[in-house]
DNA sequence: ACAGATATTAGAATCTGTTCTAGTTTGCGA
DNA sequence: TCGCAAACTAGAACAGATTCTAATATCTGT
């Protein structure tokens, strides 16, 4: 209650303290991209971030906090992707298939990065801004570049149903259970019903 | 591969290993459904089922494996009060609703235990039948008694699609960011697109 | 520039899942 | 019934996340 940690994800005094919180990220993302979740072990994020190991943990709380952050930067990665290159489609399923089809793309490049990242999302206590992010990414492509806020509750729940049958047809692609031809005729499928007339 | 170990979920040499793997199932039930997975240690599952550490883990190799088979239980319990009392409404769309909405209240009643079976199987490396057993479930109560192997793959995708929001918004739900109502209104309204006419 | 608060560090300590060891018990075919 | 292979047991050992400690360094306001 009295001491003011730099916050996992938020504010931070210094430029340095914004230095240090970035290399970590970093560190932890290389590691991850290599061995999955095993592979980024907090001693070894530490050392490679050139920090003491309490310091990593006055950043990131915890394991799943780390993870989170690296994610962010994921989607920050995938949301600028799309303002480069908007879906073209015309329908706004087909749009909304394009996205989740590209993100879907970029993830298969790093499987274990991938794997790490989805799984331990999925796990998080931590409050993590994933579903409601990718669901405005929907909506934004979908129906006239709606904000979350704009929308109406249907039509959040509609996005939000989608992005939901997405992150499970990713899992259990991350499960070998799933190809990416299966994942596309899938989510085309669910965006159809899901979207039609949104 | 020359030894053979009680196989986690499968079949069991004599009437004494049955025993001991139904009380160790047992203990890790009621310990989860008091802390959740944290009070379902390895150590005190073996103290409370009687047996030793190195024999839990003959019977489940790892933790998760444990838990695997608690859910196990879960869903026969589900799949028999589904047989008790079958699905009364006129569309199959409402059908899946009542079923899947007398999951969710199952799972609330004991929401630590909830929590620890739904993360685990979320998490799982191993091969569950989880979503698959859900979506058959659906397709039985929705379309005619329809069988997984019988259901066409639009159909089996669809109902898979609804399975899976329904995973991800009782997630949302023990995350605290979900009402029991949010979570019916969400499952109503994916449900009536995804299965009209199914 | 000084004082107190905050941040950082190295490293030990703790906790829990998992593995390993050595010895004992049990089940079963000959 | 005898003897072996498989199963079981108690407990130590190991691994990685998380916490704790004591000392040092850096900032901030004055």
């Amino acid at each position: 209650m009295e001491s003011h940690p730099p916050a996992g994800g938020h504010s931070v005094r210094t430029r340095s303290q914004h230095q240090r919180r970035k290399r970590i990220v970093q560190a932890a993302a290389a590691l991850a991209s290599r061995g999955g979740v095993e592979a980024m072990q907090m001693r070894t994020v530490a050392e490679r971030a050139g920090v003491a190991l309490g310091t990593l943990y006055r950043y990131f709380p915890s394991k799943m906090d780390l993870v989170v952050a690296v994610v962010g930067e994921e989607i920050d990665l995938l949301e600028s992707s799309i303002e480069r290159r908007p879906p073209g489609a015309s329908t706004p399923a087909s749009r909304a298939v394009d996205v989740l089809m590209r993100a879907t793309r970029g993830l298969m490049r790093e499987p274990e990065l991938a794997d790490a990242l989805i799984r331990s999302l999925i796990m998080a206590e931590v409050q993590t801004p994933f579903g409601d992010r990718m669901t405005g990414l929907l909506l934004r492509v979908s129906a006239e570049g709606l904000t979350l806020e704009q929308a109406s509750e249907e039509q959040r729940d509609l996005a939000g149903s989608l992005a939901s049958v997405w992150v499970q047809e990713l899992l259990e692609m991350l499960r070998g259970r799933r190809t990416y031809d299966q994942i596309q005729r899938r989510i085309e499928t669910a965006a159809a019903r899901l979207l039609a007339g949104i």
